[in-house]
DNA sequence: TAGGCCATCTGGTCCT
DNA sequence: AGGACCAGATGGCCTA
């Protein structure tokens, strides 16, 4: 008869082997289990820090964007406001005038033209050295 | 409502 | 690599 779990029978001898089997399966199992996890984890850590450090790729892009944007808004407000020191330039030109920008450059350059003509016909008067034209210069000098 | 103007965003290029 | 400059796209506001 079987006295119990004793190796000596060949039944048990099955199932105790059986069993040691089993086990040595199941440590097997679990050391590759062991290092599959391990793996698994690695490649979950790389993974995780692949991810950072494109969504910190990303983010700093998105940073040098925004601060890109700001530097041209900055710009273009340095643009109006020379446009606007242009505007009060002009003379005959109200200072609650509502000028386009574009407005702006042509009425600048047709005053450019003026002030050129004027200065030919001066330059035209002074050859005949006549002291009105040297007083109408004078006069004339807030356009400077 | 269409058209003009403007501010802003964006990607490309050039320069330092 | 980062900043300046530029031109195109887009959306909002205003006016005829």
């Amino acid at each position: 008869m079987s006295t119990g779990s004793t190796p000596s029978d060949p039944e048990d001898d099955e199932i105790f082997h059986g069993s040691v089997s089993a086990n040595m399966r199941n440590i097997t199992y679990l050391s590759t289990r062991r290092y599959l996890d391990k793996d698994l984890e690695d490649e979950g850590v790389e993974r995780r820090i692949h991810r950072l450090s494109k969504a910190h790729q990303k983010e700093s892009r998105q940073s040098q964007r925004n601060a890109a944007n700001a530097r041209e808004r900055a710009r273009m407000r340095v643009l109006s406001k020379a446009f606007s020191r242009l505007k009060t330039s002009l003379p005959w030109v109200p200072a609650d005038t509502k000028l386009s920008k574009l407005d702006t450059l042509r009425l600048a350059s047709s005053y450019i033209c003026h002030l050129r003509q004027i200065l030919q016909e001066d330059r035209l008067e002074d050859s005949f050295a006549h002291p009105v034209s040297l007083v109408r210069n004078f006069s004339n000098s807030h356009y400077w």
